[in-house]
RNA sequence: GGCGAGGUAGCGAAGCGGUCAAACGCAGCAGACUGUAAAUCUGUCGCCCUAGCGGCUUCGAAGGUUCGAGUCCUUCCCUCGCCA
């Protein structure tokens, strides 16, 4: 099976350049993608995109990562019914070291046949003059055939518009293609589907400027059945940052995947191969309730971006939480496996008298945003101390509650867990 | 520059001088039901607390009229549209 096989199985076909599936068959291709230095993680909504160029390395093909430190002075259009606020050029030069950082873990700078490859688009651009930049690219495209591009076009139709600055972004995307061409001889640009027009202008150019066929691949853009944008949840985004989303929520984010989405998030976001998800898929049908699917899909993700042992752990904390008596167990065993959990440690001497109220602590710890939307929480039911429900806003807690006489595990709702442990 | 429309809570959107902390929808949060799912239903949804027909700060900004202003007047700022 060639690459481009691969591709449509997994549904990451949604347009492609025609001959592509043939370049995959007969050459090693040099491909890239373009990340965006919008912050100094990467998060899920880049999975498909780090895949795509991981499985591309796989495949015996040569990945290019470009980060966006020159076109992320701009703004890209495609996608955004709003200008954007531009970065300042620390931010986007902080930003690029963490994405950097990040990419190690999805591809291999080091192997001896078919390396990946970082690049920044700065590097090229930031230098051009814009004299230089008007006649040696922007001569190349007529401004009729911009204001077709879909991303232009929305915002033309909009009442906010779209700045001039906005408007260029397609010439600069053009630019990197060209100069990956002419760098390292890199013949396919990836991307979402709103990247297409960016693309094409890029293909478009090589074209024109060498002489040479260029090609380009979009996949679909991703979104949840439910229509929700996907890798937002209740607490915000999921990174792939520890420091942001610890290994926990970020097992625990994968392991609520609802069912009709699942079997597509294996597809797109793992390795597994076709047999092994198509038995998921059966298994998903006939027993959802066993959550088979997710469990394997957080399982595999939370590996790769976190490493084998936080899977274990999570597991673990998953099993204790959503299932055993809490309050039973030893405070050590507890934190063993919540340290991924958000904490608070509390003098003990709050405790001393008549203890703490919940509504206190709840809003002590930010579990609430202020003690009076914890009093609500607690009225409506949503507070648990050690698995037990405290519906009452006047009940206090001493140590005499505590698990092993220092920790208490806090629950909001269902799933958001808080530790605090007392000193 | 001229003319017109408009700026209300995270977003959208009501509001004809008093009972407006402000209808309604979405999003959010919680509860029920479940499978840590979906759908559905319920509650909540400016801030504070000693939780009460309690206190405080809001309706672009600043002044003013009035016993009383989101609602009327003046000036200013900003956005959008049409024209130049």
């Amino acid at each position: 099976m060639n690459l481009f096989d691969e591709f449509k199985w997994r549904g990451m076909v949604y347009d492609a350049t025609e001959g592509l599936a043939d370049l995959f068959a007969n050459e090693r291709v040099t491909a890239y993608i373009g990340f965006d230095p919008t912050a100094s993680s990467l998060h899920v909504g880049s999975l498909m995109t780090l895949m795509a160029l991981a499985r591309l390395q796989r495949f015996g093909h040569f990945p290019i990562a470009v980060v966006g430190g020159g076109t992320g002075t701009i703004g890209d259009p495609s996608g955004k019914s709003q200008e954007r606020t531009l970065l300042s050029l620390d931010e986007i030069e902080e930003n690029v070291a963490g994405i950097r950082e990040q990419l190690s873990r999805f591809l291999d700078f080091d192997s001896p046949v078919n390396p990946a490859r970082i690049a920044n688009n700065a590097d090229w651009l930031a230098g051009i003059d814009l004299l230089g930049f008007l006649r040696d690219t922007g001569k190349f495209f007529t401004v009729n055939y911009m204001l077709q591009k879909e991303s232009v076009h929305r915002r033309l139709e909009s009442e906010d518009g779209i700045s001039y600055t906005e408007f260029s972004y397609l010439l600069l995307q053009a630019r990197d293609f060209l100069e990956l061409f002419d760098r390292y001889g890199c013949t396919l640009q990836m991307g979402g589907s709103d990247q297409w027009g960016n693309i094409t202008a890029g293909i478009d150019l090589v074209r024109k400027l060498r002489g040479k066929k260029a090609h380009g691949l979009v996949w679909p853009l991703m979104t949840a059945a439910s229509g929700a944008k996907f890798g937002k949840t209740e607490a915000g985004t999921i990174w792939l940052d520890a420091a942001r989303t610890p290994a926990f929520k970020f097992y625990q984010f994968w392991l609520n995947t609802e069912d009709r989405d699942v079997i597509p998030y294996l597809k797109s976001f793992t390795f597994l191969e076709r047999a092994s998800i198509d038995a998921l898929e059966s298994v998903t049908t006939s027993a959802p309730a066993e959550r088979e699917a997710q469990r394997v899909l957080a399982r595999e993700l939370t590996a790769l971006v976190h490493g084998r042992d936080r899977v274990a752990r999570a597991e673990h904390a998953s099993a204790l939480l959503f299932g055993e008596d809490i309050a039973t167990l030893d405070a050590d065993d507890v934190l063993a496996v919540f340290d991924d959990v958000p904490s608070t440690e509390l003098p003990a001497e709050e405790l001393a008298g008549d203890g703490i109220g919940v509504v206190d602590l709840v809003a002590r710890v930010r579990l609430a945003a202020s003690k009076s939307e914890a009093r609500r929480l607690v009225e409506s039911g949503g507070v648990y101390v050690n698995n037990r429900r405290m519906p009452d806003p006047r009940a206090r807690l001493t140590r005499d509650h505590a698990i092993s006489g220092r920790l208490f595990v806090l629950r909001k709702g269902q799933k958001q867990n808080h530790l605090v442990r007392l000193i």
